[in-house]
DNA sequence: CGTCCTAGATCGATTTTTCCGATCTAACGT
DNA sequence: ACGTTAGATCGGAAAAATCGATCTAGGACG
């Protein structure tokens, strides 16, 4: 760009005041500056925006009045990027990008986005469900506001604010054997073949539970999803160890499945709100964030069943 | 406005670069100006736009992402502007601010201006019929481009390029006694009563024919209108005398009219394009000048008869 | 017809801003 | 631990914006 803002004022102050002497004393800027700037924009532009009448001020020309008009809406739309920053980070509306782990999501994000949403009715989210590795790459290129999700190997960068602890729960054909018992032990399950929830971190979590036991689990089947690890525990190809909690009792097959507490007190999920460290949260992402503390406790999750 | 062209620019280049050294190195700015300049930025909006990586460069924050594509449609209308002072000054398209004077442009308008249409298909013409005085007011206020007129006591500060030139003739009703001579002078009139049009300057001029032989006319009727004079005439309600030379030999309510030249070699009124003296004229004026240079002789009129 | 008045242009000095090279700092990879 | 990388900061130099004073030219007025 060969011209600036402050010249473009100018020489809108000039047209609109119909002579630089006016303009300057409109504006409070000398009149030499103001000339300079007119004729600094009319040697840019390659025309000639006024007419000058001796001792009588100025005269636009046809070209100075089309260009007088481009200028204002210009400047209008300078002010308005003012206007956007404020309202992206002062006001209470816009997008939020939002992360959430891809299991939590189906239970979760529901309740928790109509609850927000009555909350701050200007708000949109634009949402991004993924499995951890992922939400931590989106975190740390900073496309996303907050990510709800577990602490589970989150980087330095990356602040975590704790909601809620979900400790891992064993997941069984309501048929099956076992499934009357109270509560089960991973040495309980040691002749039965475990169905794997197979995302990148959430799976060396699961075979950690295992480890620290000494144990080693036989492997039936794996998933990416966690309705197909629902509906092949449901058809009896195995128990599975899932740390959310949904309410549905049965596979999106209608076959009925059994939850049941992970004796042996092993460590839990903290599932919480996740953010770029340097990332200055957003009002929004603060209103967000709060709503998101009276709404996900270690006494009642949106979507999901009391322990 | 309290940044500028310049940082925006830089800002852009940093977001696009995803680096402030790789854009240092693409816009070849040093990388302390593009820092600084997005630094400002963000001061000046109150908001974080980018998170820092060290030793690994930029990420937009999402308020960033934002910002920077409003920051490219600035830049792209700031862009725009030059366009458009490029269209108005050196393409041959845009608005053409033509004035005319009223009593010629029935006649002359219309196929002057359709000629001028085919050979500058892009070019959009603003009217203003108005008599000598107004058109001399908005030239002055560079209002107008172009005037087509007549040298009728134009300022110093107007520029009159001369086309043809009009001597006035004598009109009359068709069943006149004196309709039938070859020419008529004022002296042959003086029983007669005259139908003046009556426009500020033109007044001036054609009782100044009178004055020059020492005779005062007899008014009849005076009427601002060239169609109103032509019908009282029509109907007997005297002579009149104009410069033009309308083909139609009748009045709008069809009795005919008979066109006389005036004897004695009165002064013509000379018609031609007028400018302010000092609005440099656009292309596209300059091309209807050259136009009604060719379209404009002594010896052919769009519109009118031949002497 | 000359004088005053007005408004824009120009000049020169001063202040402000911009820009760059050098240096410092922090994170990553080896 | 070390080198590499990229952003921030610092200080001086270059460029620009700004202002008061002055110059110029047209209009108004006596």
């Amino acid at each position: 760009m060969r011209f600036t803002f402050r010249q473009l004022e100018y020489f809108v102050a000039a047209g609109e005041a119909g002579s630089i002497r006016g303009a300057s004393e409109t504006i409070a800027i000398s009149q030499p500056s103001i000339s300079a700037a007119i004729a600094h924009l009319e040697r840019e532009l390659g025309l000639q925006l006024f007419v000058r009448h001796h001792a009588q001020g100025l005269s636009l020309t046809p070209a100075g009045r089309r260009l007088l008009h481009e200028a204002r809406l210009l400047l209008d739309r300078a002010e308005g990027l003012h206007a956007v920053a404020a309202e992206v980070s002062e006001q209470l509306r816009g997008r939020l990008a939002l992360g959430c782990f891809v299991t939590l999501a189906p239970m979760i994000l529901p309740e928790l986005m109509q609850g927000f949403a009555e909350l701050v009715p200007g708000a949109e989210i634009a949402l991004f469900e993924a499995h951890q590795e992922r939400l931590v790459t989106a975190l740390r290129r900073v496309e996303l506001d907050l990510a709800l999700t577990y602490d589970l190997q989150l980087p330095e960068d990356l602040a975590f604010a704790p909601l809620a602890e979900l400790p891992p729960h064993i997941l069984l054909a309501a048929d099956h054997p076992l499934a009357t018992r109270p509560e089960l032990s991973l040495a309980d399950l040691a002749a039965e073949r475990l169905v794997l929830l197979d995302l990148p971190l959430s799976r060396d979590y699961f075979l950690s539970l295992f480890l620290r036991e000494g144990l080693t689990p036989q492997i039936a089947q794996r998933s990416a999803q966690q309705e197909v690890v629902r509906g092949l525990v449901a058809n009896g190809f195995g128990y599975s160890i899932a740390n959310v909690r949904p309410r549905a009792g049965a596979a999106l097959d209608g076959r009925p499945l059994v939850r049941l507490p992970l004796a042996g007190a092993p460590p839990p999920l903290r599932l919480g709100l996740a953010r770029a460290e340097s990332l200055q949260p957003s009002r929004l992402a603060t209103a967000f964030a709060e709503h998101c503390r009276s709404a996900i406790t270690d006494s009642g999750i949106p979507g999901m069943d009391m322990p």
